[in-house]
DNA sequence: GCTTATAGTGCGTTATAATGCCTTTTTTAC
DNA sequence: GTAAAAAAGGCATTATAACGCACTATAAGC
């Protein structure tokens, strides 16, 4: 895919400071545990509406923001 | 869809802001410009690579943040 | 008005995301 | 080390994103 490999990651991390399991979180998304699984083994390319489920029932939000030059 | 209208009018604001047709942003991500036209039109519901395309171009990074609560 | 550039949309095709089911692998707790 | 829980992954199906093409609508100039 592209470098989105930050976004898997901070699903996981959020996840598990969450302490929820992928069943869990599947459940508690809407999300299927299959979709979740390749999101967050880094396959898969998910749907704007996909990564918004998960994040919105882990306290978070999908944003564009202008990039910042690296110092 | 969701409430991921933040994100296209993101989009769209970004694009207006750099003074750059759908046609040339289109050309310049590599995302086709069919598919952009439902993007700011606020149908469809893109892939993050495909959002990753039009970001990257326009100097933007797509990222998940933990949602600061309402002040 | 007319012309041109830009944006919006209907329709059909192709590629692939989302899903379910089932099995394997890894991790965790005894 | 065994059992249970959690995660990873193969495979097939269904839903739909991405796309091309052609047409329409709406500015923006002149």
């Amino acid at each position: 895919m592209m470098h989105l490999n930050n976004l898997y990651e901070t699903l996981r991390e959020r996840r598990e400071t969450l302490g929820v399991t992928q069943l869990h979180l599947a459940e508690l998304s809407g999300v299927a545990l299959r979709t979740l699984k390749e999101i967050e083994s880094g396959k898969g390319n998910p749907t704007a509406e996909t990564l918004s489920k998960l994040a919105d029932v882990m306290g978070m939000d999908l944003k564009l923001e202008i990039r910042k030059p690296a110092v």
